[in-house]
DNA sequence: TGGTAATTTTAAGATTGGTTTAATCTTATT
DNA sequence: AATAAGATTAAACCAATCTTAAAATTACCA
């Protein structure tokens, strides 16, 4: 699961970020509400943290912009107390939730967890492809009656692949989703990965093939 | 015991709160059906004390959803006076019990006990994996003929293990429930129970074993 | 109240297995 | 055939996890 944090307090930025990486979130803090819109935009995060009051933009005209571009990220948003004036704007303009500061950390995590919760509940559906069949609450992968279960990344990839199945994916995309963002020497890496998967499917009996197209 | 507080008017849901607390039960407040709904599934409570008249989704709808969902958490429904038609819904939805405002501290409070308390005995009934039988009255783990007592917090593992079986469980969320939401240090925590688990599981000659997948 | 046993926490070292690296082999493209 | 992209493999690496033991805490009972 990926963040995006939103909050330009110095101090609350990094705590929220801790708290939230403890809980095995990916956290990307950006300080403004101009970086936040772009980082938005990316479409690389399953929540957006997101302070009302920002130098730049302000959240209200933040969440307005992505909404007004039907991006459907959840959004959750953070007031400072008797701002109440905000809470409405904000679920107006299409936020999921708001929380008050200060609040607690369990708060904090519960609403994270529920807003994160409905497009992970989704994906906790079985997926299917050809004779395949991913299965996402014990990483098991089968065909048939056969099964192995998959590492977490060999699982990432799996997962990747059958949502985009019979597209073209870049290696880059990829890696950018199952490593993240940065670090490099992983084009390789990625190589190797599939590797491993055409051996599991190989070992299922999968008709299935994962072919790759030179260049792209 | 964690309760779940859905009541829109915040004046009124600040001083259950209150009063709660007081009690020792850790309480969190939704200003929403939406949310409500979302907290519940978290499965985090063990009481979720639901007002009808909210914003986005009204309380008979959050638990004619939830039950749908084959959720048993307690349901303590609020209803405003004379609105009788509520509370003969409400019981028909699957509510435990119902109050309607105004009501004495007293008589929320002895509701809220009763309906906590019934909790426990529901968690009374044997829990069963396997050759693994989990006996909550006594912490009394067995398998076939051979039996050994559980301490308590072996016995909050094992017991959110075996509602659980098959699936993935995160770390955080057992020690989340296990140990309550805050404090640090419990990763290793968590895994020196498991060990202590998995040697009482070997002494019994269990079959049943505890697999980790790395990562999650 | 003090002492003993049970439980829980802390800490350290050993182990495992996923991941990375790197070298080699294969295939596509010109 | 030459070149570069990709595939495969094996070995090395390293962090997550397991295990153990000792310290700290709590529960229990005379």
């Amino acid at each position: 699961m990926r963040l995006l944090l939103a909050e330009d307090e110095r101090y609350l930025s990094c705590a929220l970020c801790e708290i939230l990486s403890k809980q095995k979130y990916e956290v990307d803090p950006v300080y403004d509400g101009q970086s936040a819109l772009e980082y938005i935009r990316s479409g690389l995060y399953d929540l957006v943290i997101l302070d009302i009051m920002m130098p730049k933009m302000d959240g209200i005209t933040v969440l307005q912009k992505i909404r007004s571009e039907k991006n459907p990220v959840p959004v959750l948003m953070l007031t400072a107390r008797d701002e109440v004036q905000d809470k409405v704007s904000g679920l107006d303009f299409g936020a999921d939730d708001y929380m008050t500061k200060p609040f607690s950390t369990d708060e904090l995590l519960a609403r994270v967890r529920a807003l994160t919760r409905r497009r992970g509940e989704v994906i906790m559906e079985l997926m299917e492809y050809g004779d395949l069949c991913l299965n996402p609450k014990t990483l098991e992968l089968s065909c048939g009656s056969n099964k192995v279960v998959l590492s977490l990344k060999e699982f990432h990839i799996m997962e990747m692949l059958l949502q985009n199945s019979g597209q073209i994916l870049l290696k880059e995309r990829i890696i950018e989703k199952v490593w993240g963002g940065n670090s490099d020497a992983e084009h390789n890496n990625l190589e190797v990965f599939i590797s491993f998967v055409r051996k599991k499917m190989r070992f299922l009996g999968s008709a299935v093939e994962i072919k790759t197209s030179r260049g792209l």
